[in-house]
DNA sequence: TCATTTGTGTTAGTCACTACCAACTTGGTA
DNA sequence: TACCAAGTTGGTAGTGACTAACACAAATGA
């Protein structure tokens, strides 16, 4: 499958715009109040057109770019001692990494004040979540633990960037997850 | 408002058992290839009065009768120390007294496996981490990090019912909880 | 007994989403 | 250049969750 270039373009391009009313219509009037009909000829398609790229409306706003991160920055880690440390540390450093992005804070604060979009988001931490224990490794002690160290690692980022959405992405966004995670599980962001 | 008896008591009957026959069918044919109107037919009414008892499909599973629990016990636990403690303990002491429900076991399994559910079970976490920030009180500190150490305590409790719907309600439920939170925000049953 | 409230059924409608079929465009090939 | 295969799009019809509006029956309170 060499994937013509031609054909990728397109189709990354009619995706972004798709995206880009998606998002600017649901902020606009709201997530509920807009069909997807309305989407696709705010971008100059057809309603098919939409469901072809975004399997429902809910994945029109949930693109989880953050969760690779995070599991890539896991696995790196395998120096530091304690998991909820390595998750930790990992979170911190891929806050950092998407802070000033308006696009992700805009998506956010949809995800957060409508329902569907919020519960959709929460379920994804599961996949995120077993992205993490396996990163961790074998060395990671009991699965169950690891589990369990992960979800909380990662509800206390939720926090985290619940608050930052309210600010209007005006506040630290690394410093408020390593905050809530010293509030959580302890100071993570000391270093070992 | 003095709620007539004998109303009251048809209403808790016909909802109880629209209820245990969708929970049935579901288990039985799957959550989604259940229709509204399949679980208003097995429990003799119409479809009308499914809506009327269930906001939506998903509340037929979605009771949440551990949150009243836990609130109560955070709020009745001022004395101890750090709130991830506190939450900590509440969580445990609830876990045992839902230990050997079989509808609530059948329900979470439902939840764990269907995606809709299991979405919206988790962003109902979110309405419990508020009542448990507020239960905490006013002297447990900043509300971000009582938000923070809610949501991680929640997480983690959430990784322990995971595991005893997979065990299929045969392990201690308590125990899961007490080690789910031990391996996340460290030792909370330890007593003082 | 009578008026009010409440529970229920019926119908028609919106919207998310799917299955199926037809048309067009692109990419490589004879 | 002509042509075939594959990918992209649009239209139509359908399912299912959910809502609104109207009518009917039963139960409550006077």
């Amino acid at each position: 499958m060499p994937e013509s270039p031609l054909r990728a373009q397109r189709r990354a391009e009619t995706q972004r715009a798709i995206q880009a009313h998606a998002v600017r219509l649901f902020s606009e009037r709201g997530y509920d109040a807009t069909t997807v009909t309305e989407v696709a000829e705010a971008a100059g398609v057809s309603a098919m057109t939409v469901y072809r790229h975004f399997p429902t409306k809910e994945d029109l706003v949930l693109v989880d770019e953050l969760g690779p991160l995070v599991a890539a920055r896991v696995a790196a880690s395998a120096g530091v001692r304690p998991p909820v440390r390595r998750i930790g540390q990992a979170l911190v450093e891929s806050a950092t990494a998407v802070t000033g992005d308006r696009f992700l804070l805009a998506r956010l604060q949809l995800m957060i004040s409508t329902q569907a979009l919020r519960a959709r988001h929460l379920d994804n931490h599961y996949v995120l979540q077993q992205a993490i224990v396996d990163a961790l490794g074998a060395d990671a002690g009991d699965p169950f633990d690891a589990e369990a160290a992960a979800s909380a690692c990662l509800a206390a980022m939720h926090t985290a960037l619940v608050r930052w959405a309210q600010d209007d992405g005006r506040s630290d966004l690394a410093g408020l997850v390593a905050k809530a995670l010293a509030a959580a599980v302890g100071d993570p962001v000391r270093d070992h």
